[in-house]
DNA sequence: TAGATACGTTGAACGAT
DNA sequence: TCGTTCAACGTAT
């Protein structure tokens, strides 16, 4: 009987029968695995390579197949994985090709499985999951496969007890809320469960039988691998147990990346959604990535403890010894509101329909190039070529990127931008570049405006691309918003793969035919446009600004600029290149008025910053900032609030004096106290910053001395002593430096070219203040 | 368990005064 | 004390 469906994880085991191949998915009718139990590792080899002695293969094999030089190849058959990585490193004289590509993803790409997949054969029973041995398997088309996910939250001490383990489980029918708590009966819950465990080991063996019986595909958490289960592990190690979460009662292992405070955890038949960097993955953005933060922003609601730190800490303390079943409800909200986050914004469906597009299974989808290696590798293959090993690339000289013009400075009216839609993936496919037309470019050729030849006919990523654009304006088209999004970031990841050193297809001449080729099609937009008469103001890679005479009937003149701009531009390419435009230049919005402010250090406008109105169609204007100080997560909020209003009153055409005197004012009366926070980064650990310790750097290095743990973001306050943690006493504050390096170069913008002066006009509370 | 380059700003560090 | 260089960070696209 055929079955199928979704595959959720996946791993090679190597024994001394060979390696096998395991696949835990999800089907109609629960959850399966598939095991490929003597599956030969592959790699190749130049057809002139002696095999040293004490090499052991299962077979050698001419294959017909080449490397990207020409020089034939053979594949090398091996009984272990191990063995492959043992030749690679062992006797490093000797030239491999793909050594490095993963038995799992080979099998599932070759056969063109992206996620969905039929099978066929007989299976046992083991532990609820469905086994299937050497089932015949084939890829499927998409279906929508319903996952049952399970968001998890324990609540600890500041030391290394456990208090409680939290428990929100959702599939299409069910609905379950519990909490294990360690100690006393201390009352119940008025939703949700509520249990108690005499000690932490019960606790826990209690959520792990619950776990196991709820079967969830996905795991949710916040934070999830890197503390709740490393926790778990930790604890579960010393009462000398294994933590035994996974299908078939398999063992989580949490993995540590190297260079890096990146956990992994491995769990068979579950994948594991950590809220943090899912979302960052699916480019959302706030103001910081707390769970409070995030759930407040998203969903409008707030969990219960507001504190942070420390206090939150001792409120949780308080409530294990006193009240448990508060407690418990605080440690269920944070269950429920990670599941309604990624309910909210359809992450769970915007992972599959990316599994769908790439092949990826769930949890290497961030691995970009492995994404590009599974939708080219087999079509390579089919034409002839092994690829190289990634560390065997030769990284090249760098390509330039895109064209950024310098703005013409100050305030004009009516401005509006036009931009090419998808400029990389379309400039791909209308010159077809991709690694394997660039070994073809005899056959054929189309030479880019960099100069750098193409096959005009051997291609493979052209087609794939047009397959993709397709799709997503018909996924536009019926609101699908997570099919959408999830070609838009399949799409946008060729170029930079193709000139990441990291990729096994790398060359210097696909970053740069792309980014030379979007260079040209810039500077020919403008030309066009600069012919019909309009002055163009600025432009960043794929945009151009373009100033109106006026703000009459805006956006049908835009979309006829636009239009005109397609046809032109149409023409160009066929009658330099002969090669028919996928080029797509949009109207994209109009300023009503719109300000490009004098760089800092000299006389010109500044690049990738400006400021203005933007006006839609339902005629509601509102003030955006692009680049500067309002959008940087660096400056401080008095400086955001400030240059909001600031040019509020500029627009507005007021003058912006009063508006600098108040802020001073009220700043120097404490009224900004809670506003001048700084937050930055630290990009490496502490310790590193040996050529110079900047502010923030100080300010954590005050926070280690002071006893606290260094996090990753530093929020510090400048005091007369210097840079302050928040977390540390910083009622000294210097609010001079705040007017000087917050208020003053905000302030100046404007002033310089309305020609007033900042002293003069703060001069009267300098003068009091001395 | 690695998508890219272009750009502006700040303040530390450093050498010359 | 002053001017210059550059590490570091976050942003635009």
């Amino acid at each position: 009987e055929q079955k199928s469906g979704f595959l959720l994880t996946a791993k090679g085991v190597d024994s001394d029968y060979g390696h096998s191949l395991h696949f835990f998915g999800k089907g109609d009718d629960g959850p399966f695995e598939l095991i490929f139990s003597d599956s030969s590792p592959v790699v190749f080899v130049p057809r002139s390579t002696k095999l040293p002695q004490g090499v052991h293969l299962k077979e050698r094999k001419e294959v017909g197949l080449k490397s990207f030089q020409g020089e034939q190849v053979d594949a090398l058959y091996f009984k272990k994985l191990n063995d492959i990585y043992n030749l690679r490193d062992k006797h490093s004289d000797i030239r491999t090709y793909e050594a490095d590509v993963r038995p799992t993803e080979r099998f599932l790409m070759e056969r063109f499985i992206k996620g969905q997949i039929e099978f066929k054969g007989e299976s046992k029973l083991d532990n609820g999951v469905k086994v299937y041995r050497n089932p015949l398997v084939k890829s499927s088309p998409k279906r929508k496969i319903n996952l049952s996910t399970l968001s998890f939250d324990i609540e600890t001490s500041r030391g290394s007890d456990l208090y409680s383990i939290g428990v929100h489980f959702c599939d299409h029918e069910n609905d379950v809320q519990e909490v294990f708590m360690v100690g006393e009966n201390q009352g119940e819950l008025d939703h949700g469960k509520l249990q108690y465990y005499p000690d932490e080991k019960s606790c826990y063996l209690a959520f792990e039988k619950r776990l196991l019986e709820l079967d969830p595909d996905l795991i949710l958490g916040w934070h999830v691998v890197g503390f709740d289960l490393k926790f778990l592990e930790k604890k579960c190690a010393s009462w000398g147990i294994d933590m035994n979460l996974g299908r078939k009662r398999s063992r989580v292992i949490v993995n540590k990346a190297q260079n890096s405070s990146q956990h992994f955890a491995k769990i068979d038949g579950r994948v594991v959604i950590d809220g943090p960097p899912a979302l960052r993955a699916a480019f959302f953005q706030f103001e910081d990535f707390k769970l409070d933060t995030v759930a407040h922003e998203l969903l409008g609601t707030r969990k219960d403890i507001e504190s942070t730190g420390l206090e939150k800490v001792k409120e949780i303390e308080r409530r294990f010894i006193e009240d448990k079943v508060s407690l418990a409800k605080y440690n269920l909200l944070d269950c429920t509101l990670v599941t309604d986050i990624i309910r909210k914004v359809k992450l769970v469906e915007l992972l599959q329909e990316r599994v769908h597009l790439c092949g990826l299974l769930m949890d290497r989808l961030a691995v970009s190039t492995a994404a590009f290696d599974f939708s080219m590798l087999p079509l390579v293959h089919r034409k002839g070529f092994v690829a190289p090993n990634t560390l065997d690339i030769v990284r090249g000289g760098g390509a330039s990127g895109g064209h950024v013009l310098t703005p013409s400075s100050g305030l004009h009216d009516h401005v509006i931008v036009l931009d090419f839609k998808s400029l990389y993936p379309t400039i791909i496919r209308t010159f077809c570049i991709d690694p394997y037309s660039r070994l073809m470019a005899e056959t054929n050729p189309i030479t880019t405006p960099a100069g750098i030849k193409f096959s005009k006919t051997e291609h493979l990523l052209p087609a794939f691309i047009k397959e993709l654009m397709d799709a997503r304006e018909e996924a536009k088209l019926s609101g699908n918003k997570p099919l959408s999004q999830a070609i838009k970031i399949l799409m946008n990841s060729f170029y930079g793969v193709m000139g990441s050193g990291g990729c096994r297809f790398y060359h210097a001449d696909l970053p740069t035919a792309i980014t030379g080729t979007g260079q040209w099609l810039l500077r020919q937009a403008i030309d066009f446009i600069e012919g019909d008469g309009y002055k163009v103001v600025y432009g960043d890679t794929d945009s151009v600004f373009v100033q109106l005479p006026n703000g009459d009937r805006v956006i049908e003149r835009g979309k006829s600029l636009a239009t005109r701009a397609n046809e032109y531009l149409k023409k160009q390419v066929s009658k330099n290149f002969g090669a028919e435009s996928a080029l797509e230049i949009e109207f994209e919005k109009y300023f009503r008025k719109i300000f490009f402010p004098i760089l800092r250090t000299g006389t010109e406008a500044a690049k990738k910053k400006y400021t203005g109105i933007v006006v839609n169609e339902n005629k509601e204007s509102e003030l955006t900032f692009s680049g500067m100080e309002f959008v940087r997560s660096d400056w401080t909020k008095l400086a955001k609030k400030f240059q909001y209003k600031l040019y509020e009153e500029f627009f507005a055409g007021n003058s912006p004096e009063e508006t600098i005197r108040s802020t001073v004012n009220d700043l120097r009366n404490g009224n900004f106290d809670r506003e001048l926070v700084y937050k930055k980064r630290l990009s490496k650990s502490i310790d590193e910053y040996t050529k110079s310790v900047p502010p923030h750097v100080k300010a954590a290095l005050l926070a280690r001395e002071a006893g606290h743990e260094v996090e990753r973001d530093i929020h510090y306050v400048m005091t007369r002593r210097g840079p302050v943690p928040t977390i540390l006493d910083h009622s000294d504050i210097d609010y001079n430096h705040y007017i000087d390096k917050q208020i003053r170069p905000i302030a100046e913008v404007v002033l310089t070219p309305l020609e007033l002066n900042f002293d003069n006009i703060v001069v009267g509370d300098q003068l009091s203040l001395f």
